[in-house]
DNA sequence: TTTATATACGACTAATTTAGTCTTATTTAT
DNA sequence: ATAAATAAGACTAAATTAGTCGTATATAAA
């Protein structure tokens, strides 16, 4: 529990791959799925999101790729969280898609707004750390 | 992702009702569950959980039940947490029973370190946070 | 203008984890 | 004895996560 997705950990080293060979060349899925050795259709997906959200640029085609779009300390690791996953709170009737009614527990329910708390510092833990700091 | 398990959920809803019911009589199982609307099973185990960590007293048979061992504020959300989870650890590669060199990605894996700092930081949020500040 | 190399993306399947249930044993107050 | 509790392991169901497949589109270069 409280663990961070594959889909997070990939993005994080390929958002790290980016950043690092960030020198004229763009860097494609493959060259990223060979380097951290993770699934190609898992880190294509993942910087296809990483376009969708900006945190890249995509080029198509025959030496195409993706480059950053801004440099590593001015990316959180929040945004590149948020480019890859739906749901990164912690619990359900957190998420935003969710309305505080369809919690099972009702007003009997004491506990979330304590958790809305917790939620709003670990949230804070990724905001303040910034790609630059896990290179 | 980066969810807190349902098991947590009910550790700490659990807790609290051990809190604000410490006067005499000890509460059971079952009036938990009724309480707070979970499954009976579930806060049963979560309180065995919590006599087995120390964190409650348990006692059997007619008129039994469960007590905390500690005032609120002596009690932090780690202490519940690592009663009822073994695993709560962020990536896979830092649970304890787990040797570094399970991890699939072996040398590649550029962002353990820095996610070994992003776990201290989110532990600390539960470190820092008591029983008594969820009432 | 064809070919090779890329991104784009949705649908699907497999694997794992989490949640919940069932059953039986044991303890203890009345 | 009986009823009301805890103790605990085995099992099943549900949900989530991880990974695969197939197809379309774009573009540089031979």
């Amino acid at each position: 529990m409280l663990k961070l997705s594959k889909k997070t950990e990939y993005a994080f080293m390929a958002a790290r791959h980016l950043a690092m060979n960030n020198s004229g060349h763009y860097s494609t899925a493959k060259e990223i799925a060979d380097n951290c050795q993770i699934p190609y259709q898992l880190v294509a997906k993942v910087l296809q999101n990483f376009a969708r959200n900006k945190i890249a640029t995509s080029f198509q085609g025959a030496k195409g790729g993706y480059k950053l779009n801004k440099s590593p300390d001015n990316i959180s690791l929040i945004d590149i969280i948020k480019a890859v996953e739906h749901n990164y709170q912690v619990t359900e009737c957190m998420q935003e898609d969710n309305s505080k009614s369809t919690c099972s527990h009702l007003d009997c329910c004491k506990i979330r707004d304590p958790l809305i708390e917790i939620q709003r510092k670990i949230d804070n833990v990724f905001v303040q750390t910034s790609l630059k700091q896990i290179l």
